[in-house]
DNA sequence: CTGCCTGCAAATGCTTTGCATCTCG
DNA sequence: CGAGATGCAAAGCATTTGCAGGCAG
């Protein structure tokens, strides 16, 4: 994994630094989809240290090598998850509890690819983010039940 | 279109103002995705005026009343549609030149719905953002020539 | 060595908030 | 009248940038 970064790196004779490393470290291990903060707190865990600036600036360049994706999730600052042997995939957020699951679906690539040929377009990256309620705590199945009824008394 | 407005806050018994009147006028007219300082513009160049403040918060409005939706196409800040009469639709953002089309597709409907009830989401709004190159200038279809290049040789 | 990176702090830019004042209903 | 809206300016925040000093190659 880490040797990914370390040949991309050393395609566009950049420099492979500890700090660099340390952060796709965190990146590449973590499952879940982490904040620049995220980062910051999860390097002085390890006893690691890298400034705001050069999380924020090496998180941008793991995207721009292809490394890793930002996401939004509409909570005010941007996500990042590695993308090193990650298959396409989509989320769904609970805007109740915040939580985010992922999945797959071959014909979803199918159709997307469609309609990005039939506009002229090539398609480089998508996103695909369904939010609603998920049905994990008691207090978001209270809300999917409430947005149930009011969807269908309107 | 704009009764509908005021149905909905009547029903909320919340006053209808003359700036959310001119607020909501803009958008609905405007077929393009618009941001806060382009309202803001629209107002002014119609002799009307709302301070920005306003402007937020009548926007946050009536994406709340489900008049309006809102946008992030990874430019730093936030865009909004009208959502009146609008069937649901999904996005395709040109990176070079930023150019943002729309298309709708039942099957896209069908396949989300369906992976939502799969996981005992229930799906409330979805985002579908296909980024790449479109092929309308020069400059695009070269930059699309370009990516289709290097992928093909990677 | 030399160029790119890092850290810090200051700067940015969008968006939100506090508060006095005004308006709709 | 009174609840809620408006406007302005002052916060708030995530992110970016400038610049002096450091490190990889």
């Amino acid at each position: 994994m880490m040797q990914v970064l370390r040949g991309e790196l050393r395609e566009r004779e950049l420099p492979f630094t500890h700090q660099r490393e340390a952060i796709a470290q965190i990146l590449f291990e973590s499952t879940r989809h982490m904040s620049a903060d995220d980062v910051a707190a999860a390097l002085r865990q390890r006893g690691e240290h890298a400034g705001k600036a050069t999380v924020y600036r090496t998180l941008a360049l793991l995207v721009e090598l292809g490394l890793a994706t930002e996401h939004d999730f509409d909570e005010g600052f941007k996500r990042y998850e590695t993308q090193v042997g990650a298959a396409q995939h989509d989320h769904m957020i609970c805007t109740e509890c915040g939580q985010v699951s992922t999945f797959t679906n071959p014909e979803l690539d199918r159709i997307l690819a469609e309609v990005a040929a039939e506009h002229g377009f090539e398609a480089i990256t998508r996103q695909v983010k369904v939010f609603g309620t998920c049905s994990e705590t008691a207090s978001c199945r209270d809300a999917q039940q409430a947005y149930r009824s009011v969807r269908s008394t309107s």
